[in-house]
DNA sequence: AAGGAACCCAACCGCATTCAT
DNA sequence: GATGAATGCGGTTGGGTTCCT
């Protein structure tokens, strides 16, 4: 066929199938024509399903159809594991907003799962800060939970953290579950991406060393050092290209050499000094920092309102995101 | 039980790229 | 090389479901 021929016989199929256009959920029926074109032809050629009066879908419709949920490799109405939610975590931000790239890293899930997946989570993420920095209603989500509650705020930094990103939640009200130090750490090293912390900013301010260790803020008499230089630590710890992943460098000595040695020396770190509190805020047990002390100024807290530090929340681990 | 908020996910749309003529 | 079709990808939307008060 040559252009023009295909051209003017192009156009007389637009005007038809304008009208005759199906649109919307899939039926069944619609269903077992696709995947039988797939089974005679192949998964190609998706136009011609419908020049061949088959379906009255458009060839990208029946591919998306296909791509998304007739496949027969695909992992169709099963949440994403933890260890799933770690991978599109770490190649999200290596990648960016590259679905298709970090799927294929996925067996069985598409370019639209992961899209949701992270869609979904950051506008919870966006809801958590936004909302309970604006709202002066309560809360109606039991499953969010502020850090700032009575509970005991020692968690040892050095454990294995892959178990408590895997670990369920308890059944029952969570408000009777308290509130689970152990969780926060690993939450808090996720959610620093999402929040757009930047990376230099999250290790110098928030894994800093002398906010720590004993759960009093040891106050430094010099500014922070660039022994916290966070992309020192990434060239170190290139996560990302594994499927081991960030949270395993926690359990590697040089990384507490490369945050400070004396996080390195400690074995327990405290999550009050995660959760700044501003002054004021006082209902609760957590450490309270002088923002107007000039070593606690730094860019973490020059990146955020300044109403930000107080209404930090727990992070559900990310299976529960 | 009802209403609303939050969540999940299928499907569409627009744009970019690749392929075929 | 120009053109249109086919394909691929990312963003967005809308409807159904679940959870909470």
């Amino acid at each position: 066929m040559d252009g023009g021929s295909r051209r003017s016989s192009s156009r007389r199929k637009r005007g038809k199938e304008v009208e005759s256009l199906r649109k919307g959920p899939w039926k069944a029926e619609e269903d077992e024509v696709l995947l039988s074109h797939v089974r005679r032809h192949g998964p190609c050629n998706w136009s011609s399903i419908r020049s061949n009066g088959l379906l009255q879908r458009t060839g990208k419709s029946c591919r998306l159809r296909w791509v998304n949920k007739l496949r027969p490799d695909l992992k169709n109405g099963c949440k994403f594991s933890a260890e799933e939610e770690r991978v599109v975590i770490e190649l999200q931000a290596e990648f960016g907003n590259k679905w298709a790239r970090i799927a294929t890293y996925l067996p069985g899930r598409t370019d639209n799962d992961v899209k949701n997946f992270w869609s979904s989570r950051q506008k919870r993420l966006a809801r958590i800060l936004h909302v309970s920095a604006s709202s002066s209603r309560p809360q109606k989500n039991k499953r969010k939970i502020l850090a700032s509650c009575d509970a005991p705020r020692t968690v040892d930094i050095k454990r294995p953290v892959v178990e408590e990103l895997s670990a369920k939640p308890e059944q029952g009200n969570s408000a009777d579950q308290g509130y689970d130090p152990a969780n926060l750490m690993p939450d808090f090293i996720y959610a620093a991406p999402l929040l757009a912390i930047p990376p230099t900013v999250f290790n110098s301010e928030i894994l800093h060393p002398n906010f720590s260790i004993d759960g009093n803020l040891h106050k430094e008499t010099q500014p922070h050092s660039s022994h916290h230089d966070f992309s020192n630590l990434q060239s170190r710890f290139p996560f990302g290209q594994d499927s081991q992943g960030f949270p395993q460098i926690l359990d590697d000595p040089e990384y507490f050499n490369l945050i400070g040695p004396e996080a390195a020396n400690s074995s327990q770190f405290s999550v009050d000094n995660v959760f700044l509190q501003s002054p004021g805020v006082g209902q609760c047990n957590t450490t309270n920092i002088d923002i107007d002390d000039a070593t606690m100024q730094g860019p973490f807290l020059e990146d955020l309102p300044s109403c930000m530090p107080d209404q930090f929340e727990q992070l559900p681990s990310p299976s529960r995101w």
